[in-house]
DNA sequence: CAAACATATGAACATTTATTCATATGTTTG
DNA sequence: CAAACATATGAATAAATGTTCATATGTTTG
């Protein structure tokens, strides 16, 4: 229970003066700012994981993958469900990709695009749930 | 198991021909065309939805969000915790706000954000898992 | 192998977005 | 009630984003 990391002497001398005061000072609530630091994800998970949501974050995107969530399509059929231009469709896919929410495969000249695991599926029927609330 | 919904005629008409070219005629792999409009959700439903990931697809925000994991926090603490301004986090919390992803109760001179449901911690885990795998 | 086809991509443009600065709103305290 | 304080917000600016157009890449087919 005790996790003492050699902080004792500063915490000893702000004691009970640090929720006096707030945004005119440097320290603040001490105990809440700190815990707060320790517990961030470092900083290039942060980035990856807002990086993730912005794949989500367009009304286009998501289109495409509940699209995805009824077949494998390929671009063209993508394009065509959708009553978009295949270079929209083409350039909105390289994003998914690059989030990993969607890959292609080539059949003959058309290449197919498939959701790529199942957490697509999780995370938006979690969005559903609170939208819905 | 049945559903004919007066559909019959044309699908006779076109039948064998419809995966035969692609993207330069109107028709292309009309099944999965259809299906695909069949199951999409209404259009201000994918709005909501692309708005709702939109509120996570920043790093400033999700920043914030994992500091609440942590404990309720009013704005001057987020921006001491965070490095940043009153400010911009003001005009942050008012766009998670909006997404109802959290809540701020007034506790004397200042305001105390929260948390809004469980929904936030169930989607960032998933997007967690997701960034790993 | 040349022509047709399906997809990808770079550049340009319009729109959206995040932050800053200045200031307004609303609360507490002497 | 006036001064101090905490938060919210409008306007301005810089950066990021989505779509279009033109064209490049890579595949199939005659």
């Amino acid at each position: 229970m005790e996790l003492k990391s050699g902080k004792e002497m500063e915490k000893e001398s702000r004691k009970m003066m640090h929720d006096i005061e707030c945004c005119e000072v440097e320290e603040v609530h001490a105990d809440k700012v700190q815990m707060v630091s320790e517990q961030m994800p470092p900083e290039d998970r942060l980035y990856d994981l807002a990086e993730l949501f912005k794949a989500f974050g367009d009304t286009t995107r998501i289109r495409i993958l509940f699209a995805l969530f009824e077949a494998d399509i390929c671009v063209c059929d993508l394009a065509a469900s959708l009553g978009m231009t295949q270079s929209a469709i083409s350039h909105q896919l390289r994003l998914l990709k690059q989030a990993r929410l969607v890959s292609g495969r080539r059949e003959g000249k058309q290449i197919v695009y498939f959701l790529a695991d199942d957490h697509v599926r999780t995370i938006i029927q979690q969005g559903m749930d609170h939208i819905m609330e």
